[in-house]
DNA sequence: GCCAACGTTGGC
DNA sequence: GCCAACGTTGGC
């Protein structure tokens, strides 16, 4: 079990939409680094889903549906798509501010690589975030 | 195989 | 809307 978080532009799918879609095709990466994240998705892994550009927090978290398969949006064999369904939306959402001021943070992948869209979060970091996020 | 140019992302 | 960071592309 791993966990994951991935980034989203709420302008073009936002946290409300995946709650009421119930499940989502996670496509549409173009960066090596990411795609290898999605390849190593296992069914049940927990995934924080955090609003970029607008919002700048973890707003919920969802899981694994399926693991990964060739991307449909492009003929392009190199790339992948994972399927997401919600699990739950987080209390209290927690912001990059938060996360930035939290020295047990410091090592997050988010931080140290802003411009990835999806990136590893270890457990320890998992419980961390969740404590924040009012779910300790 | 290197490196400069370019495009994209995302925080501010 | 700007700009810095970084990944990718393409010429040599």
């Amino acid at each position: 079990m791993a966990y994951w978080l991935v980034k989203s532009e709420p302008f073009k799918y936002s946290w409300t939409q995946f709650r009421k879609d119930k499940k989502t095709f996670w496509d549409g990466v173009r960066n090596y680094q990411a795609r290898n994240n999605l390849r190593d998705m296992e069914k049940g892994d927990e995934v924080f889903f955090y609003h970029s550009n607008e919002g700048l927090e973890i707003v919920g978290i969802a899981a694994v549906a399926k693991t990964h398969y060739p991307d449909p949006t492009t003929p392009d064999p190199r790339w992948v798509a994972v399927d997401l369904k919600p699990v739950k939306t987080l209390p209290k959402p927690v912001t990059l501010e938060q996360m930035k001021a939290d020295k047990r943070l410091e090592h997050l992948a988010l931080l140290r690589q802003p411009r990835l869209s999806v990136s590893p979060v270890t457990e320890k970091e998992w419980q961390v975030i969740l404590g924040l996020a009012g779910l300790g």
